[in-house]
DNA sequence: AAGAATGTTGTACCAGGTACAACATCTTTT
DNA sequence: AAAAGATGTTGTACCTGGTACAACATTCTT
């Protein structure tokens, strides 16, 4: 390990062994978290401890280990600095029930955009992102919303910034499409994008101009709640 | 800092450091950083700076900073282990509607409970919980379910079991009321709680039974949803 | 412009953190 | 039932990582 690094390796350390955890794992074995981590059996039950003693991490009875609640609390502080939860979670449900499709917000983080809320679709297929889940600004319709209301330059970002709008077909992933729209706050800033996402099969030209109605609609209501006023 | 630990003293800072922010800091400057975990400047540097690498916190342009979406990922990963946010979700919606009051799902960790999900009330006075607090086990109608239907002796606990729900009025904050039930998951194994909860002047003898058959309802689909059936 | 406050870097020192080895416990195979 | 294998835990030597002090750079306030 390099010394003299800007960091503390023990730290990234035990970061890396959160990150160890997927969608599937309710728990994992000591050897599994040393092997996904590539870190000694000894140093992962020592970093595992610590963790443990606030509730990062939960040590079962059988000796296995889990993600603790400490880690939804301050994933709940996280989306609280955003002040947006209270009118957000009704107005996605209601624009899912009324579209038929998945909604979600998006906010920028540094050169991604991060899911910060969503609603899925009670279709039996349906796009299905994860709160939290990063994804890249220039794939798929809420990241280039983003890019354009916060400056991107091209004539792909001017004709978004002039019709308010984007669609993607498959752009990020082959089998979902989405259509956006930005949010503000506290004025003029852009707060994040407000996106519905589904099959590009329920993405013809009338379905995404009934889904457009709904967007605008409520991206107006949650500006509203945000202070914005979009120009 | 003592030797030989059974941790890695390094990792609980970093940890205090996430600790540090409360529900009213958008972002906290190094100095206040420092000045909550009683770390040296330099050292919330170094620490703050590999968290930041993982998106655990970010750096702010104006050099302060805040909690970072990685949270929120690990966060929704920890309550996805209980694979119960699919149908919790909507029945907390649907009773709090119903009940005018705010619902919670409460899962035992260790010797606390935690709010697993929660649907607020519309009402001006309400009661929050915020998804992630831990609360004792013994104060309040969720936690002493909880004791009940997990084995706790006592005839307090005997009445719960009996009764198959709970009532306390300002037991563990003066200002709440709560009425509780027991959720169950793989036959008989408790899953957690399900309570409504208000301030207690809407609590009478009347508004009680008429939430108690609310939360029934909703308890016997979520434990159905969750493979329960209590014995 | 000067002073104060805050953030950042350099670096010496030492003890913390690591991984190896051994041991304890549990599970599986024979 | 015994042996072998796998997993979790502890001891500890070593060395370098982590800490905090000091100095510096930048920003803010007076």
């Amino acid at each position: 390990m390099s010394g003299n690094s800007s960091g503390v390796a023990a730290v990234e350390r035990a970061v890396s062994m959160l990150e160890a955890f997927t969608d599937v794992d309710y728990s994992l074995t000591l050897g599994e978290l040393a092997r996904r981590t590539e870190l000694d059996k000894s140093t992962v039950l020592r970093i595992a401890r610590s963790l443990a003693k606030s509730s990062m991490l939960v040590r079962n009875d059988d000796a296995s280990w889990r993600l603790g609640p400490k880690l939804v609390r301050l994933g709940g502080l996280y989306q609280s600095t955003f002040k947006s939860a209270a009118i957000v979670e009704p107005l996605l449900t209601q624009i899912s029930d009324e579209s038929g499709e998945s909604a979600a917000v998006y906010v920028k983080e540094g050169d991604v955009r991060v899911c910060l809320h969503r609603h899925d679709s009670t279709q039996s297929i349906r796009h299905s992102a994860r709160v939290g889940d990063s994804m890249p600004l220039d794939r798929g319709a809420p990241g280039r919303v983003i890019l354009a209301f916060t400056g991107a330059s091209g004539k792909l970002y001017d004709d978004i910034r002039a019709k308010g709008f984007h669609v993607t077909i498959g752009e990020r992933d082959p089998q979902v499409a989405s259509v956006a729209v930005p949010v503000y706050r506290d004025g003029q800033t852009l707060f994040g994008s407000l996106a519905l996402t589904g099959p590009p099969s329920r993405f013809n030209d009338e379905a995404v101009s009934k889904n457009l109605e709904i967007l605008r609609a409520a991206a107006r209501k949650l500006s509203a709640a945000l202070g914005g006023h979009p120009g």
